[in-house]
RNA sequence: GGGCGAUUAGCUCAGUUGGUUAGAGCGCAUGCAUGACACGCAUGAGGUCACAGGUUCGAAUCCUGUAUCGCCCA
């Protein structure tokens, strides 16, 4: 059945394959919740990628990575979850569909409609949303597919809804006038992180704004300079230095805005202005710039907002000024009206100066248009310090941003690397308010009703409607919940407040006064009757839509359940509890703050733990220049070609071998001449390692004839017996799992896996398989294989089951293929156990007698190569060595013959060098390989030797003479030097006396 | 402007609390169709650890400064 093995591993034709048995035989890799106790349990959620999207090796990476994690774990027989899933990504799917419609139909969203757009939008997720899972399916991740999510499924929608109630309730989520990234194409407000900037060229405008109500001495004009002067048509001040003398008996005076012909107020702010620059005085313009916006807050300024949401100027860019009507209304913002405005004020004879300036502009990462500052109307979570908020776990803290700030400052969430806490601690103690409103159709909708009226209406209807009554009688101000009863006699929970939450009766005193009522129902589904209930009585839904963030910052809850105890009322799908708080969370370090700082901060707040115990950030991958891999830039390798070309495994080791703790690695990219595509050499060694484990395995299979697989004690016995070799490569596949981990590992001794040490794994992976098993054990052991030793063909099935399942987790297919052939496997090797060190395999003795061997072996074939003598003729060897040393290699000299192709003469202290032989040196051992001499050729390497040991025994000599050193290094390092310098010392005798008898 | 990271062999990277002759893979050189594998085997060459100071008996490792590249925040 062997000869079908081909001789070079072709992963197409198993992956497939295998990844279907996987499948068919976990239930797709299913976890359910069980019974074993908290340290034998493992979970993970997939940080969702974005359903427009396609995988990249940003994602292979990490998905690398945490499905090295879920098959160790589950090998270690863990419970394990790995919980995937897709994010709706608000914008950006929104985006590229109405892209596409616009493509084909020639129609915006406005000509569909919301309902129209939105269903368009879902069949596009119906049809392209799977294709980055099946890609993650294709690197072999073992992700419990049956319990796929999607950010905008009805469980997650069901978590939003009960979150944003909660946070309500606390008067954690209020409406606020905020200044906010307007990007005026897509009509909507989008996050910093969704902004880029680029450098224009653009032009820097001194204008004469003229002082009102002149004084004499004062000057007839303050000067100042702006890149963007369509602004100052909302100025509200005009800020100088407190300390600059220039200006100094302005300060509180006015000037007139030229255009609009508004007076406004010479301000001091320190902060604002810089006295060395410019003219030292700036225009304050509130609501169109985030430093006046901040100027305007210490000052009380008014804001007037220029912008409508379109990115024309609105009704309040006209005024008078000297006499004349100016009116900019219905122009582009910041084109048309700009342009105006400079005329304008060229006719007034107002502008000082022009000079070209190039200035950088935040542009949409979406829609390519810069970005607006925008005053808005908007929702936010508060993010600062109050009184106090209750955690769900009955403690409190001052505000959500300090909650998380906490889990990760005690420990409770640890970062890896450690270096990345404090960009997270950095971060949130701005304790920026988070707004959470996207003026978007794709999303989760806000669950907010408002019902604006009169006061004295309110008050009318709760008198004479006892439905209304609720509002206004039973309200309690701490909590702000409402019960409303409905016509069939089913309850529910309102939140709501009035704008700036105004207490009632103040309202009402008022008189006639305006009220909005914000309604937030408590009801997960969004049929429920209540929203029937409110939309009857008036109340209108909010139409904006969530910010995505809000969604995935509740995803290790709303995966697992929440805000039920699980994913149903089943045992095994009781999830939250059992699974919550997951273990590792592997992610980019890009997103530590937008996404993991919200999490921590939701898991905290809403469920009383913070949703993962550990996070790992990986590397970024950039190509070979330290360039990002960017579509534009056209340096992307796609993981799915190398998957194709090279196979998922070589992927998978490659990347896992690259997983260091840098922040950047590099990634030598070529075009491959025959596809076209991008690649890379580096995946070759992936590739070369598979093929070498599939033609070690192919050789072992096709020379064992066992049927029943070797237990540990039988081959401790054999390893007891007389062949060194045996002992020595357990020896060595014990101190690999040792490394690695496995069940044996625990917090205080953790393995390499446990450490999030990849490359270290793929290291002692590939020089245990490579070197110690292929390159000496099977050479040393073929002997013994050919004439079908018994004790060899249970060592070789024995350390060759064990080393698939320790490869499995970094190399799942390759291994899996090879474990199906081999004698005695029944089960799948995902679910067989992850080898565990055991301290009876361990033998020092072996390990330091194999080592002298391959020493002396390496000598022979050294002197084989250096003097070019053809591998067929076997090389007479004569070894000079002490006692000890002779012992062991008269024990191992059937190895060496084998292995150097020599016959070994004599060994031992008197053994005598032959004549016309040349020589190598191994420490105080000399050895003669007979009539190879080349006098010259011998001088040389014997010289070369000399100089270096020279050179070390000078450098030990001086460091040993030192006092200093003597006196003050550990004994232990003292000791060890002279121990060195002996050994040197005698090196240098030996070669010393082999030169002399050259020169003889 | 503030913070973080990188700089070690031609390339990509390791190098743990400072301590014996700084390692690996690829590439390179030489030889080899050897009953698993040429995606292979054997052997070898190749490094002033970015630069300049400092601390120390001792520095790739710790400190200060400089340069170059990159990332994050403003």
């Amino acid at each position: 059945m062997t000869e079908e093995l081909s001789s070079q591993y072709q992963p197409v034709e198993v992956e497939n394959r295998i990844y279907k048995k996987w499948l068919d035989q976990t239930g797709g890799f299913h976890a359910v919740a069980g019974d074993k106790p908290v340290d034998k349990r493992f979970s993970m959620v997939i940080p969702p990628p974005n359903v427009t999207g396609a995988l990249h090796l940003g994602h292979a990476i990490n998905a690398t990575i945490q499905d090295i994690l879920a098959r160790y774990h589950r090998m270690s027989g863990h419970d394990t979850l790995w919980m995937p899933g897709i994010d709706h990504a608000g914008i950006a799917t929104q985006a590229v569909v109405e892209k596409t419609i616009f493509e084909k139909e020639k129609k915006n969203r406005h000509d569909l409609g919301r309902e129209e757009l939105v269903k368009r939008i879902w069949e596009w997720k119906e049809k392209f949303g799977n294709r980055i899972l099946d890609q993650l399916k294709a690197v072999g991740a073992s992700c419990d597919w049956p319990r796929t999510r999607f950010t905008l499924d009805d469980t997650c929608a069901g978590a939003v809804r009960e979150a944003f109630f909660k946070l309500f309730k606390d008067g954690l989520i209020f409406r606020g006038l905020r200044l906010v990234n307007w990007d005026t194409h897509l009509q909507t407000a989008v996050a910093d992180d969704e902004i880029y900037h680029e450098a224009v060229k653009g032009q820097m405008t001194s204008i004469r704004y003229p002082i009102a109500d002149r004084r004499d001495g004062d000057p007839e004009y303050l000067v100042v300079a702006t890149t963007r002067p369509e602004t100052m048509l909302g100025d509200t001040a005009v800020a100088v230095h407190s300390g600059d003398p220039r200006y100094q008996n302005l300060i509180g005076r006015q000037v007139v805005v030229p255009l609009v012909g508004r007076k406004i107020p010479i301000i001091a702010d320190d902060l604002l202005v810089d006295p060395k620059f410019g003219t030292g005085v700036v225009k304050v313009t509130p609501a169109h710039d985030p430093n006046d916006y901040a100027t305007g807050q210490r000052h009380s300024l008014p804001q007037i907002n220029l912008l409508a949401p379109d990115g024309k100027t609105n009704s309040a860019g006209k005024g008078e000024f000297q006499g004349q009507i100016f009116n900019y209304e219905g122009l582009k913002f910041s084109s048309e009206t700009r342009k105006r405005v400079l005329e304008d004020l060229e006719t007034l004879g107002l502008i000082a100066e022009k000079k070209p300036h190039d200035h950088e502009v935040g542009h949409s990462d979406r829609s390519k248009t810069p970005i607006e500052p925008y005053l808005s109307e908007q929702w936010f979570v508060g993010m600062g310090d109050r009184r106090r908020i209750l955690l769900a776990d009955g403690t409190t803290s001052t505000g959500l941003a300090q909650a998380a700030i906490d889990a990760v400052k005690s420990g409770r969430v640890k970062i890896t690397p450690e270096r990345y806490g404090q960009g997270y601690i950095d971060w949130l103690s701005q304790k920026r308010d988070w707004c959470i409103s996207r003026q978007l159709w794709w999303g989760h909708r806000i669950p907010v009703w408002h019902l604006r009226m009169s006061s004295t209406v309110w008050l009318e209807r709760a008198r004479a409607d006892p439905e209304w009554a609720p509002f206004f009688l039973q309200g309690e101000e701490a909590q702000h919940i409402v019960k409303v009863q409905m016509p069939d006699g089913e309850c529910f929970n309102v939140t709501g407040h009035r704008k700036h939450m105004e207490c009632l009766g103040e309202a009402i005193s008022t008189g006639d006064a305006e009220v909005s009522w914000y309604c937030i129902p408590h009801a997960v589904d969004p049929d429920a009757p209540i929203t029937k209930w409110l939309e009857a009585k008036g109340f209108i839904q909010d139409p904006d839509v969530l910010d995505t963030w809000f969604s995935s910052a509740l995803w290790p809850l709303s995966t697992l359940g929440w805000p039920q105890k699980g994913t149903s009322d089943k045992p095994e799908d009781q999830l939250l509890s059992y699974f919550y708080p997951t273990s590792v969370l592997s992610t980019a370090r890009e997103i530590l703050t937008l996404w993991v700082a919200r999490m921590v901060m939701f898991g905290l707040y809403l469920h009383g733990d913070a949703p993962f115990k550990k996070v790992y950030i990986h590397a970024v991958i950039q190509d070979g220049n330290g360039k990002p891999m960017k579509k534009s830039l056209g340096n992307g390798v796609d993981p799915v070609d190398i998957v194709e070309s090279h196979g998922a495994d070589a992927l998978r080791f490659t990347l896992a071998s690259m997983a260091t703790e840098t922040q950047d690695i590099r990634l030598p990219v070529v075009k491959d001449k025959e596809s076209g595509k991008n690649t890379s050499p580096r995946f070759d060694a992936g590739r070369n390692f598979a093929n070498k484990i599939w033609n070690a395995s192919r050789f072992i299979l096709s020379n064992i004839e066992l049927t029943i697989v070797p237990t540990l004690d039988e081959v401790i016995q054999i390893s007891d017996s007389k062949d060194i070799e045996d002992r020595w490569i357990l020896s060595r596949l014990n101190d690999t799992a040792a490394q690695l981990g496995g069940p044996g590992a625990s917090p205080d001794r953790p393995g390499l896996i446990d450490e999030f040490r990849f490359p270290d794994v793929c290291s002692a992976l590939y020089s245990f398989f490579w070197n110690d098993l292929c390159d000496w054990y099977l050479e040393i052991a073929k002997a013994r294989i050919r004439r079908k030793d018994p004790h060899v063909q249970r060592i070789l099935l024995y350390v060759l089951r064990s080393s698939l399942a320790l490869l499995h987790p970094v190399m799942p297919f390759i291994t899996e293929a090879i474990w199906e052939k081999l004698p005695g496997s029944t089960d799948l090797l995902m679910l067989s156990a992850f080898p565990q060190a055991d301290a009876r395999l361990n033998y020092p003795e072996a390990e330091a007698k194999i080592q002298t061997i391959q020493q002396i072996t390496r000598a022979i074939r050294d002197i084989r190569n250096q003097y070019n003598v053809d591998m067929k003729r076997t090389l007479e060897t004569t070894i000079q060595t002490q006692a000890a040393d002779a012992a062991v290699i008269f024990g191992g000299a059937e190895i060496i013959q084998t292995l150097a192709n020599a016959k070994l003469i004599a060994v031992g202290l008197d053994a005598k060098k032959p004549e016309n032989s040349a020589t190598a040196v191994v420490g105080s051992t000399r050895i003669f390989v007979a009539d190879v001499i080349d006098r010259t050729a011998e001088l040389g390497r014997l010289e070369k030797r000399r100089s270096e040991l020279d050179k070390l025994i000078a450098s030990s000599n001086a460091k040993l003479g030192n006092e200093a050193f003597v006196a003050k290094a550990p004994p232990a390092v003292v000791q060890g030097l002279r121990d060195q310098l002996q050994r040197q010392e005698s090196e240098l005798a030996t070669v010393q006396n082999s030169l002399s008898e050259l020169l003889l």
